[in-house]
DNA sequence: TAAACAGTTAAACAATTGCTTAATTGTATA
DNA sequence: TATACAATTAAGCAATTGTTTAACTGTTTA
């Protein structure tokens, strides 16, 4: 018995057919979507979802955003950092005011894709 | 100064203009994305969206996918009750074994939208 | 130059999440 | 019917996340 069938031996013994014979290209594939989930994440959270969605009606500064989702500033200002580094926002200072606006076409693609689902599963 | 200017008063004192124009539409369109998030954070797991896009491929059994993902069985169980409420995936009982399958066609629309994302600022 | 203000950063915390081990359920078969 | 096995559920945990308050930066203006 081989190392591959020793860990195989761990899991479960009996697999489908289709498996055993598509393993290695399954596998291979998950490569397509490594790293995928981060994008999914930063938008896994309806206060951000709010922002973004906000941000692609128009260009809003901190103090907007903070007004409009009636949160604290603060808490706007760590949710707009995770969508900067995840390149969905863009900033720029206008006097004492920092202005964002979104920075990703795709950022209302996939909203329009979700509410597709949810639509449908209700 | 009225209930509404006060609240304004607590979090900043200067709004960017077409903000206070169109506030009332702003927070009103924040309905169409009420919800949303959900969706996303069943896709904000590395693994998760791995046995989503497995599933894609073909049917699968738990133990397969426990052994294509190298995790514990419990573990695989345990993501595949959430996709199963969320409505994205759907199992059937064969045998001794429990085959699950897609039982959505937006998931396969969002991770090809969020591939593009990540192709493009990478 | 001093005061006011928008925004960020830091520290502390409560809540949530994902995993592990162990126990339980359900099905097939010896 | 007893045993084996796939899968689920439960309990406990370590790690992560989102929020709050407080301190700090940077810009404007009196």
């Amino acid at each position: 018995m081989n190392d591959d069938e020793n860990r195989r031996a761990d899991v479960c013994t009996e697999y489908s057919l289709s498996c055993m014979m598509h393993e290695e290209d399954l596998k291979h594939s998950l490569l397509e979507v490594s790293g995928l989930s981060e994008l999914f994440r930063a938008m896994s959270d309806e206060t951000r979802v709010s922002i973004l969605y906000l941000l692609s009606k128009q260009e809003l500064c901190v103090c907007d955003l903070a007004y409009l989702l009636d949160i604290s500033l603060p808490a706007v200002s760590h949710h707009l950092r995770l969508l900067k580094v995840m390149r969905l926002v863009r900033s720029k200072r206008m006097g004492k005011q920092v202005f964002y606006t979104l920075d990703d076409p795709h950022v209302l693609a996939l909203i329009e894709v979700a509410r597709e689902h949810y639509i449908e599963w209700r």
